[in-house]
DNA sequence: AGTTGTCAAGCTAGT
DNA sequence: ACTAGCTTGACAACT
């Protein structure tokens, strides 16, 4: 089991999602920021790997604007070494890698423009990760966009797309349940049709479910991946308290992490924890696991 | 130096 | 028909 924080760590002193306005583009701007951000991933990957967090999600802000029409360069050939040397450390020490393009990516929305943007999203997202030579189990996760008052034909338009994307794009794609539109049960029929895995959220679950218990959409939602996607991914968050429903925690609520481990037993997957304070709570899982591995009696064979 | 409004992009719910 | 909220960090313009 990998645990992982998303984008950025809060210690370290550089983050690897420096972006910029789109109307202060410029070539040797955008060149730049790149350069910074892929010098600071490579930081935060060693101080992943110094401290035990193998499970990384990786900004779309990396490559500012990358699916912009704005952005004419050949970033991927410009940043081949550095691209490369970054993947050979992740596959070195075995870490797990994820990326979650944003709202706007919507395969299922009602204008063809919009899919067109979004298919150039998950294109170019696809592309950054081939460059560091990933595996299949590095995914790009993304939500099944809007209902536009007419759920069924919102997930057949979909699937529909999804059908016509292309391999290199369709072997990362993964769908995550949300908290207000597609729930868990939703994601498993697109599941059915498209075999397109299911990454469970379980504050999402908590927000917006058909009833089923924590247990059932775990297992449900496992069984999506095939042997080649590698473990199940799955978010996890609490709510914050005292704040809106649905917004996520500041700080790691570590009896609620211990609940969720006990009622997940059997479950094997890599946890990404949604969570203000990042690496901070990260960190404060990772002892909790290690903990309880040293506890526990070893099983007798 | 610190604070506040704004940022490429869209959907939903409420007025 | 229109707008606020989502959810969020960082930029950029302002004190």
């Amino acid at each position: 089991m990998k645990i992982g924080y998303p984008c950025l760590n809060r210690g370290i002193g550089c983050t690897a999602n420096s972006t910029f306005r789109l109307a202060n583009y410029s070539a040797s701007r955008f060149l730049t920021t790149v350069q910074n951000n892929l010098s600071c991933l490579r930081d935060i990957l060693r101080y992943n790997i110094d401290h035990g967090l193998l499970f990384l999600r990786i900004s779309s802000d990396i490559i500012p604007f990358a699916s912009h029409p704005v952005c004419t360069l050949n970033w991927r050939k410009t940043f081949n070494k550095e691209l490369a040397g970054l993947g050979k450390l992740i596959r070195a020490h075995r870490m797990r890698i994820s990326m979650h393009p944003d709202q706007f990516v919507l395969l299922n929305a009602q204008r063809q423009n919009i899919v067109d943007k979004s298919v150039r999203d998950l294109d170019w997202h696809c592309r950054f990760l081939d460059s560091m030579g990933m595996g299949d189990d590095a995914k790009v996760q993304i939500h099944i966009g809007g209902v536009y008052g007419d759920k069924p034909s919102a997930i057949d338009r979909f699937t529909r797309t999804y059908r016509r994307l292309p391999l290199f794009i369709r072997r990362r794609l993964v769908i995550e349940n949300d908290d207000r539109l597609f729930t868990v049960r939703d994601c498993l029929d697109i599941h059915r049709t498209t075999g397109i895995p299911v990454l469970f959220d379980n504050f999402h679950h908590a927000c917006h479910n058909d009833g089923e218990s924590l247990r059932t959409a775990l297992r449900q939602t496992a069984c999506t991946w095939k042997t080649t996607d590698g473990p199940p991914m799955l978010d996890y968050s609490s709510q914050q308290p005292g704040a809106r429903r649905g917004k996520h925690a500041e700080s790691i609520d570590i009896d609620d992490f211990k609940e969720f481990l006990r009622a997940s037993r059997g479950w094997d997957g890599d946890i990404m924890l949604e969570i203000k304070d990042k690496e901070q709570s990260a960190l404060k899982a990772v002892e909790l696991i290690r903990k309880a591995a040293a506890g526990s009696p070893r099983i007798r064979q």
